[in-house]
DNA sequence: GCAATACATCGACGCTTGTCAATATCGAAC
DNA sequence: GTTCGATATTGACAAGCGTCGATGTATTGC
């Protein structure tokens, strides 16, 4: 029950790629938990809008919600975050990889 | 003409939240340098939609190319890179900050 | 029970995106 | 210059996405 796809990370990816997500994804990296209703209050866009890009974040593994009596405060969520540091460690590796132009001037298929 | 925004994270996130464009930047990780018609073959997708991809990824900034005689090689761009591998890195250690609860049980705007 | 608050869902609307067939452009080799 | 192979661009289409107003659900406190 651990299996990770690709699609898993094109997911999580889709769900950060959005500027009101994004920001509510860094609000909680530096905050630790926050408030769904805070979340209202600071973005300009309406209820509804938040509680949509929460349940994407939601469905996408990338936060998860608990009800405290009236409120529901979000938080990260570990799994996701691991996911999107392995990734960029991974491409910031492959970028520093010097062009190895081992393979001659000559495409792969030849 | 240094200066970084948000947007170019979002930009950044955009450009690789596909699944044709992430097995691309999969594979230029892995591989440092990839001709363009290495990808036309791998995935199922025609050419004139690889072309489409490589074009978001480039105005992205997260790749760029060079021609070499009939062929046009690709590769990742390090300030891509290092963005996707910060924002990793933000969001692991956010998710690693265990819920602080000093906030009692109301919301931060109170 | 009722009213009030916080959040979710629904339905509809424009806008964007991924895809392809057809066509154009560019460089190499003859 | 012409032909050929590699890549880019165009135009069109369906599908997906972000947004909001209206409405529904759930919890608290009276």
């Amino acid at each position: 029950m651990d299996i990770v796809t690709d699609m898993d990370d094109v997911k999580i990816l889709q769900a950060i790629a959005e500027p009101t997500r994004l920001a509510i994804v860094r609000q909680l990296a530096s905050t630790g938990e926050v408030c769904a209703c805070d979340f209202t209050d600071c973005r300009g866009v309406s209820q509804p809008t938040v509680s949509h890009h929460l349940k994407v974040l939601r469905q996408a593994g990338v936060v998860s919600c608990e009800r405290r009596g009236t409120w529901i405060y979000y938080r990260l969520e570990p799994k996701a975050a691991a996911r999107v540091s392995a990734l960029g460690q991974l491409l910031a590796a492959g970028a520093k990889r010097q062009p190895k132009r081992v393979t001659a001037a000559v495409p792969a298929r030849a």
